[in-house]
DNA sequence: TTGTACGCGTTATCAT
DNA sequence: ATGATAACGCGTACAA
């Protein structure tokens, strides 16, 4: 069963290092044309019995496909370019369900991760735009606009999650911030709750603002007054949420209950619980955005909103596919606001003395 | 200062869509050959006067670098291949970690999501083929050593962690799983435990197989013997150490404490013990694999092994750095073990009847 | 240092 | 259905 080597074995470069073969090679060894190769390839019909001789050559020469070649040639890579900044349980959970749902149309997600600084994100688009990437995902800063906007211009599809840029023409999927916010907070008002705090994110960011308003809306729905002194920034961060929640405590008049705008700043303030000896729900009630594992397994149980994180990656990937497979439409863009899951648990109580 | 348009406009194609300006309309734009843009584009030295001219023409026209051009000219493409099951809190790290390090030597990490089966396996070794990935990156499946050795035969470099893969010679970055699991043992008999249960993962994955060798090191250190019934694995899934959990303590003679081997598992655990009010570390002790925020925010705090994250990073892309820069060295391939750290919080003390 | 021309592997077009 | 051939954009000898 020995092949004798002849003109189709492998070529060594000076290096020592195989080259692939190619689809000459193919052909070649197949003793068909290369555009029939190319064909067989690509899924078109092919006469059975050349469709042989080329799967033989294939699999004795060890063919594989360059993908790089055809994307130059086709001008589409289907490679999609998803920027973020960093893996949180709620990123990598989307991140992980939009790759494996364009995994399964036959597409890869390249991921870049920004440092919420200007200078990186614009690397990120430059390096996108070096690799072809057939369309983005985004979780952007709105100061970077003017460079979204640049991509659009090059008729490369965009898709902005959690958080916004205002001023681009472009899909958009989030989380109804606003609403889910208002409705925690209006929770913690039906039970007795009328002092109420907030440890909000970033102003610069399109969430943190969002889930203040919702906050806000649900304070006004019951005509109380918006006190400023309960609503303190935790930055998004840890030790952000730790000091923010430890002014509010300090106040002379503290609330009874607390909304902390993300996951981080509340691992921050429960920090300072366990630190201080303050008890959930009794020495005071607490919301949180985000539901992970740990709200569940703490020892009472932390209320949390609960983002729909599969739902998010669906409509993403949709929307770009609608706009990949269409590339000359220019339907109109939708935003998409979707609806969070409020997780009642164990950290929010009507107020003990009320 | 208008620019009439010359021939050097950008041209457009059948479907509206902008052709990408190319380095020969750059050098056009310049005034100067095609191979001096190429070499200012690659910071090779070109005379400052021309310097000038291709970078006002770069910025006119919009020029952006075609990598993909470039990485079939070059046989390089500077993007590494990241195999893994999911994004767990471990992967996740690791993943962004190797992200962000190879960033900084201007490669880019593409991920593939594998389904833990042979089938996905499989299918991303093609699609990082197809791609041309410079190297791979993966926490496989011991079944799938044949395909990760033709890999290896293609010369391209590769690195596993997390899961071996015996008999494919590559380098390795673990987690010093067992000695880990041995210390961690350790621990438990050195302040008083006798009889200690262990909750492994599925026995086909190194890691498993490793922490529970670590396990019996330790009591053999001491002479004690190996009771099956301690033995008892929950799949690495939540739901298996629940049930796992559940077995271990409807034993006749249960244990006073508890290795768990891994984070899901533990969860499962937990949930178990807050259905049966069973608490930590009165009525058990516990050690969990993998250290998580929950497990410091537990009420008690939940003792862990935590892996090396960021030194497993760096390992990686060290390794991948080195047999990248200098593709015909055949140097020795390593295996480094990395050791973990054990964080002592509440969930393991000494037993109450010793 | 600069300009010219060829090749990388693939797809698409056009005749056959 | 197939075969021949011209691109795609870039890097790089080679000659100037």
């Amino acid at each position: 069963m020995d092949e004798a080597p002849t003109s189709e074995q492998e070529a060594n470069d000076e290096t020592g290092r195989r080259r692939a073969p190619t689809i000459v090679d193919v052909a070649n060894a197949a003793g068909v044309a290369i555009g029939t190769v190319s064909r067989f390839i690509n899924g078109q019909p092919v006469r059975a019995s050349n469709r042989e001789q080329i799967e033989a050559a294939i699999n004795r020469l060890g063919y594989q496909r360059n993908a790089l070649a055809a994307a130059m040639k086709r001008d589409v890579t289907n490679v999609i370019g998803f920027m973020l900044p960093s893996l949180s349980e709620f990123h990598g959970a989307v991140l992980q369900y939009v790759s494996r749902k364009m995994r399964a149309q036959g597409r890869a997600v390249l991921s870049f991760f920004h440092d919420v600084d200007s200078r990186s994100v614009a690397e990120g688009l430059e390096f996108f735009a070096a690799q072809r990437v057939d369309c983005l995902v985004i979780d952007g800063l709105e100061s970077e606009a003017a460079r979204i906007r640049s991509v659009v211009e090059r008729q490369i599809p965009v898709v902005l999650y959690d958080n916004d840029i205002p001023g681009v023409v472009v899909d958009r999927v989030y989380s109804n911030n606003r609403d889910a916010s208002r409705r925690a907070t209006s929770h913690l008002l039906d039970i007795g709750h009328e002092r109420i705090g907030i440890v909000t994110g970033h102003t610069r960011d399109y969430t943190a603002r969002e889930r203040l308003a919702g906050y806000i809306d649900a304070l006004k729905e019951r005509d109380i007054q918006i006190d400023e002194d309960l609503i303190v920034s935790g930055q998004w961060s840890e030790q952000g949420g730790h000091q923010a929640m430890r002014q509010i405590l300090a106040l002379d008049h503290p609330p009874t209950a607390v909304f902390s705008c993300n996951y981080n700043m509340t691992v921050g303030s429960l920090a300072l619980f366990r630190e201080i000896g303050l008890r959930l729900p009794d020495d005071l009630s607490l919301i949180s955005f985000d539901d992970v594992p740990l709200f569940r397994l703490h020892e009472t149980g932390i209320t949390a909103i609960a983002q729909p994180t599969e739902l998010i990656a669906d409509s993403i990937v949709g929307l770009l596919l609608t706009r990949l497979d269409n590339r000359t439409s220019h339907a109109p863009y939708s935003t998409l606001l979707l609806d969070c899951d409020i997780i009642l648990r164990g950290s929010t109580r009507r107020p003990r003395i009320s």
